[in-house]
DNA sequence: ACCTGAACACCGTTCAAGT
DNA sequence: ACCTGAACACCGTTCAAGT
């Protein structure tokens, strides 16, 4: 299903949506996008709905509580990673593109401040707007693992879901660190190369 | 410094608390302790006083913010953590012992629900309360790594930072995931033996 | 069918008055 | 010097009234 069919129609009755709750789900779904990208997360509902010129009980109507706004936003730019994902499933060297999208996914979780938390607590609460996230990125990463495995270049008993909790625990506390902008890469070697002497 | 020197004297003034100031803070971090362990750091600071039997504003008093109020209770706790990395010093396998360790840390990270996320918050903050609770924790740590590097079982090119950064995303990930009591032996497995075929 | 915003509930924090 | 708790500010959420 597309970001515009979701928008297009009323997740509950499956009916088309009547024009102007259209009209507000995409206005309200856009400045909840830049407000979080400027001020995280954790910015009052109350101001993404003035700005989308509606009223707060319109923002509840569409999106019941916060993570439910936070999973369709980040829904709505699932794209450009799934993207990246084919685009390094046909990278010359398939450990390097496993770990480079690891790398994307991290980046991609740090435009928002606040998202990774959310996305961690999310799979707690079992969201269903943040796990419908989640499986096209566990299907994407799954892909270029699988490579990566038989191209022998990555152990075999490694399992995706583990690997993406690690990728979501490292991409939380890169964002807790905004003064060390070589963490991530730091985090991503040592997951690759290990404690282990070799 | 312990943490009796702590409670007894006034951390801005140096001098000694009255007696009843002393009673008070005891007490507010006896009732913090169990209220935390019972329903996590975010529970109201209201029911913690009144359990304490003293009002709001004497919280506020003696912990300037939540923050500090978590960090008091850690270090209280710190002892059994230290005690246990130097147990470990000695133990046959110096890899073994600091994978042991680090399991120890992430579950005494688990003991209260939103531990692990506070601390992590916090070093991004600089809050003292918190800062003095990791540098103890750095050191255990820093000697356990040293001991394994020497013996030649870790690589040398690891940093303690970069590891503690690592287990505390790991115990913030396990906090999440309830249902899964073998993540955090998988994740630090992982961790261990790193992605990389052998 | 959808929108509105006043109203409610809740919680963190402060500060004037009291001991 | 310390304690108290009413008062304030803020924010998430609901729901009766309106279009």
């Amino acid at each position: 299903m597309t970001a515009e069919a979701a928008q297009g129609y009323d997740v509950r009755s499956a009916r088309p949506k009547r024009a102007d709750a259209r009209r507000n789900y995409e206005r309200l779904l856009a400045e909840a996008r830049t407000a979080f990208t400027e001020h995280g997360t954790d910015v009052a509902l109350e101001d993404i709905a003035r700005r989308a010129g509606v009223g707060i009980g319109t923002l509840y109507r569409h999106f019941p509580n916060r993570t439910a706004l936070i999973g369709a936003v980040f829904y709505g730019e699932l794209d450009a990673l799934l993207a990246r994902s084919r685009e390094l499933a046909r990278a010359p060297q398939p450990c390097r593109a496993l770990i480079d999208w690891l790398r994307a996914v991290i980046d991609h979780a740090g435009t928002y401040r606040g998202l990774s938390r959310a996305f961690l607590c999310a799979a707690a609460e079992g969201s269903a707007e943040l796990t419908r996230c989640s499986e096209p990125i566990h299907r994407a990463g799954s892909a270029l693992l699988t490579r990566a495995q038989q191209a022998g270049s990555v152990r075999a008993d490694v399992e995706i879901a583990d690997l993406m909790q690690l990728t979501n625990a490292i991409a939380l506390a890169v964002e807790q660190s905004p003064g060390d902008p070589g963490l991530a890469d730091r985090l991503l070697t040592l997951t690759f190369t290990g404690l282990k002497a070799r």
